[in-house]
DNA sequence: CCACCCATGTAACTAGTTACATGATTTC
DNA sequence: GAAATCATGTAACTAGTTACATGGGTGG
């Protein structure tokens, strides 16, 4: 269950209530693991019945608005978690589902749904690509720094390999 | 949905037994799309109920084993499904999530984890690669062939980023 | 005062995983 | 005759998605 662990480092990170965690998740931490505000409420629910989180109205914020914070043993959780070897992601691919039905009944038009995923992986790959101008192009970077940039050239490469993929695609589906 | 479909797609290409389309999963389909036998077997009960595919006792075959097989409505369903447009994976990355935990607590000794995985994406590699050169080395190569091989252009392709990914990685991590 | 954003949640569902269970057939 | 493989399934659980619901605060 990765998804508390993602919670925890994100907390570490910063303390914040459950919409503003959700918000993130729309940004950074979601490039490698969504999650929807539903799911997050659920699970920091939890985290704070282990005693990992623990939440406190905040003063001065909206009345309502809990802010959480990572309590000792939510951060040895995490550390142990994190040590714990475990197996690389299975890419789990729609669209290889359909190509492959394609070769199997017979042309069906994906020519479409592949540009379509072409734009969109292009526009991805911009938006990382500045991430990285704006935040990593100093010439020394710290070991933290480095290791954020190391996630983010993992989404370049994801997405630059796509795009070569679905150029590939284009031209074996438009024969 | 889609191991629905993936089923239906393999079931055309050959009916079998929900036996054979576990083992099968476990090879070809399931470098993008895996599932348990148990799913599978559920799966296979939930569209012979909507009447998409049928089953029958495989004579001559072991007692009690079911051979299945696609209806037209099945195919038609595998159509519609496959013309619909659906967005592209989210990664979803437990690595990411350590080592974004890594740059928050500090150092927790990641380096080995990423050579194990260096090591099981090098051997992914060289299994494709050998379905490449057994499959589809030919000079000219049929439309279905064809989309096979772009398949598993996509698999190869993503071994080969996690391989580059993995050594830059191991380098920043090993300073 | 209306629309939009902040902020939290419940309920019901679908998909995927893990553990357990059973019995027949083939192979050594 | 024992072990491996073929073949099917149930039960219980965890994770993720979709739909619905509520109310306060802010800006125009």
């Amino acid at each position: 269950m990765s998804l508390q662990h993602a919670l925890l480092t994100s907390l570490i990170e910063k303390p914040s209530s459950g919409y503003e965690l959700a918000r993130r998740f729309d940004k950074s931490i979601g490039y490698f693991w969504n999650a929807t505000h539903q799911q997050i409420y659920r699970e920091l629910a939890r985290m704070e019945e282990k005693g990992w989180v623990r939440s406190s109205e905040d003063e001065g914020g909206r009345p309502g608005k809990r802010r959480f914070q990572v309590l000792p043993s939510g951060k040895e959780e995490l550390t142990m978690w994190a040590s714990t070897s475990s197996d690389p992601i299975e890419l789990r691919d729609e669209m290889m589902v359909k190509l492959r039905a394609d070769a199997a009944i017979g042309p069906i038009g994906l020519a479409d749904e592949i540009s379509r995923r072409l734009a969109l992986h292009q526009e991805r790959l911009r938006s990382y690509q500045e991430i990285e101008v704006r935040d990593f192009s100093q010439a020394s970077l710290s070991r933290e720094a480095q290791i954020r940039h190391l996630i983010l050239k993992a989404g370049i490469a994801f997405e630059e390999g796509r795009i070569a993929w679905s150029k590939d695609a284009q031209a074996i589906l438009q024969q």
